[in-house]
DNA sequence: CTTCCACCGGAAATATTGGTAC
DNA sequence: GTACCAATATTTCCGGTGGAAG
């Protein structure tokens, strides 16, 4: 997590390791964890969960805590902080492991054991080897077990954005290998949601093993992201930033209801549209246009990103809104264009029903918009969709792509 | 008030991908 | 190379929809 000091032995001019801009840019990266003083008004928040966890410091079990907020209260930063904190604090003879996993990414049931047993896996201390794929679930439980068994007397494992998972067993299934005299570790789970409603929405089986105590976490407000985004100044240099930067910064964020991580974001989208300007200082029309940009490119990711056939999709939409004047289209008439385009690219045409889902899943990701209308007799029931943004800007993003060439 | 159109969308079945272990 | 495994992608099947037309 700590960086390494700038190098100076590089001494090609086309790589300048003393930046204009920022002295320490990873003081602004997303899973940065600030010194316990520079973390802001969160004193209450981090005391609670540490009362939680206090067990785990003397070798007794720690709590399980459902922490609760929206994005950008510091729920990860402070879970973060305190679980380092008792590793650190922990008594001599005690051995605490910690592990942070996002489930947004290991968003399956087998995913997220076999990353908690290969982050908390030491090789040379348990001599077991943790494969990345290709077991079943339950080898990686035991393998889970063993690792936790031979290394550990206490253990907090933090599992970010639960309501991402599509399996909630992994909860009931980790307090109750305790229990079950499966291992010799007491295990403290922290489990993050925005969702307050999570809990209730959970397998009963699974909400009686799991039991917790809740923390909730208040959006900042903006004196407070100020002071968030003032202890990172450090993160440029000296007297670059100028006054109105922080402030306004600040006021995009508490529009998006207090997201800490909005602000630090349009902060080093700033400086980096100010860098690329040659600017000296990052002035307040530097934050508007970090601020534009990102929307744009958000956006340019997401068609970038998207699979071959979604962009086939969308190029058939695109083609359909640039050749008339509507710009809401039926999905039949868009299936046709796209198995037209399939054709003349040469590339296998899906099914009307697969059709119908990757429209859908670009409706969830914002680029297309459906609405669904009946035609009565004329026709039943049917969807409309229509591309959010400019058909042209989407055509020239998608045949960016060599695949979508014709 | 009923009919009826043709697409919608849930569910199950099947295929594919990408990996370990032996 | 073979047997497994999880996850994801896609197809197949089919009952459900709901308002305009009659």
């Amino acid at each position: 997590m700590t960086s390494d000091p700038p190098s100076s032995t590089v001494n090609d001019p086309l790589f300048d390791s003393n930046h204009r801009i920022f002295s320490d840019k990873d003081l602004l990266k997303i899973g940065h964890v600030p010194e316990a003083d520079r973390i802001v008004g969160r004193d209450e928040e981090i005391s609670k969960l540490a009362k939680r966890l206090n067990g785990a410091v003397f070798g007794s079990s720690p709590e399980n805590v459902m922490i609760y907020g929206k994005t950008g209260t510091g729920k990860s930063l402070v879970s973060r902080h305190v679980s380092q904190r008792a590793q650190n604090a922990a008594e001599d003879n005690i051995d605490i492991g910690t592990a942070y996993i996002d489930c947004a990414e290991d968003n399956t049931e087998t995913q997220v054991i076999s990353s908690l047993a290969a982050k908390l896996n030491d090789e040379s201390a348990t001599d077991i080897s943790v494969p990345y794929t290709g077991l079943s679930t339950s080898k990686y439980y035991k393998l889970l077990w063993k690792t936790l068994d031979t290394q550990f007397d206490s253990t907090i494992l933090i599992l970010d954005e639960i309501d991402l998972m599509n399996n909630d067993s992994v909860l009931m299934k980790l307090s109750r290998a305790e229990e079950a005299g499966k291992i010799d570790c007491s295990i403290g789970v922290i489990a993050i949601s925005n969702k307050i409603q999570y809990v209730d929405n959970l397998n009963e089986r699974v909400k009686s093993s799991f039991q917790h105590k809740e923390i909730f976490f208040k959006p900042y407000d903006a004196n407070q992201l100020r002071e968030i985004m003032f202890n990172r100044e450090d993160a440029f240099r000296d007297g670059v930033l100028t006054e109105d930067v922080i402030p306004l910064s600040a006021a995009f964020a508490a529009q998006e209801h207090g997201d800490a991580r909005k602000a630090i974001d349009i902060l080093r989208h700033a400086g980096e549209v100010a860098y690329e300007d040659e600017a000296e200082r990052v002035h307040e029309n530097h934050v508007r246009r970090a601020q534009q940009h990102a929307e744009k490119d958000r956006f340019r990711e997401l068609v970038n990103g998207a699979p071959t056939q979604a962009k086939a999709a969308l190029l058939a939409l695109t083609e359909l809104s640039l050749n008339s004047k509507d710009d809401v289209f039926l999905t039949g008439r868009i299936y046709d264009q796209y198995e037209n385009i399939c054709m003349e690219l040469n590339m296998d045409s899906l099914s009307v029903r697969r059709f119908r889902d990757i429209l859908k899943e670009q409706a969830f990701l914002g680029v297309v918009e459906i609405e669904k209308i009946n035609k009565g007799s004329a026709g039943g029931i049917h969807l409309q969709n229509r591309l959010i943004e400019d058909p042209e800007v989407v055509r020239e993003t998608i045949l960016e792509d060599s695949r979508m060439q014709r």
